[in-house]
DNA sequence: CTCGTAATTGACAATCATTTGCTGATATGG
DNA sequence: CCATATCAGCAAATGATTGTCAATTACGAG
């Protein structure tokens, strides 16, 4: 079984690829490639965690970029709807983060419980076991959320 | 690999023998065996799903069992703490759930996207890939969150 | 390039789940 | 049966997210 950790994004030279394309996505369902669409977006593409809607706000404030906090969590609406981005809950944080999709494969996450570090498992051990509910459950299984917690090298 | 769905609690039989234990547990935190606690426990016991706070309260209140739900809020809490209780927070419910451990083993869940119906897996197939995260990782593992969803039997 | 229109934004209030502060009620050992 | 520390109930605070609405802005048509 292949693991790999890391982050395969190449920053905001992706951004000249991608917006294009995003653009394509939102005017194909009415919408609009606004200035505030295009600072998320790019900041999604530079930021290798899963940010939370305020993350994505304190961090544009930073950077001088006037945004409400509300504009955010409906840009994160608009984005899931067309499927360009993954909404993750995870155990006990009580707020969701977002991740985009950008040609990355299905993953799941492990989180430091002491430092909230997230990584990335490129890995899904899920396939043989998602046939074998379905005999037994009769569900028809379309998603599954696995996610690892425990303590990063740092902070054992 | 076994996979059984279902139930194997046997209903308000049990909370004779689980009481004394319990009550126990919480004397031995400096805690008392109060009515409201009682029956909170009581009906753990005889609910089948994963319950949420509010859905504790709203089921006592049908009972005519007069409680607070704060008070609800509070008795999730410490039944945490003494560990006779699992948090279940599903993919996207924006709440939490709680069961009873009760000498149950781990196990997981898949919820119905439709009716919410939530079956237990009484399987668990991570074990070893919980070795070779850490390997991999280095982060030392200690607790992990899989839950499928799809459409139940009736609602395909 | 300019305009009209519909989508989008921001500011503010509302909602939902959950937590906290305070005070009177009550379980429990003595 | 009492003393007292824990607990319940109520009110109000919190943090994440959503709804309302007027003002702003993107963008295709001309």
């Amino acid at each position: 079984m292949n693991l790999q950790q890391g982050i395969t994004h190449k920053g905001l030279n992706l951004l000249l690829k991608l917006e294009p394309n995003i653009k394509k996505d939102l005017r194909a369902t009415g919408r609009r490639m606004t200035r505030t669409r295009q600072a998320v977006l790019a900041l999604l593409q530079r930021t290798r965690q899963p940010v939370s809607a305020n993350e994505i706000f304190d961090q544009l404030q930073e950077e001088k970029v006037a945004i409400d906090l509300v504009t955010v969590y409906r840009t994160m609406h608009v984005l899931k709807e067309l499927g360009l981005v993954f909404q993750l809950d995870l155990h006990q944080e009580g707020l969701s983060r977002y991740e985009l999709k950008e040609g990355r494969e299905h993953h799941h996450h492990i989180r430091c419980q002491i430092c909230g570090l997230i990584v990335d498992l490129l890995l899904c051990p899920l396939k043989k076991v998602t046939k074998l509910i379905e005999q037994q459950t009769q569900f028809i299984v379309d998603d599954h959320t696995l996610e690892f917690a425990g303590l990063c090298p740092q902070c054992q």
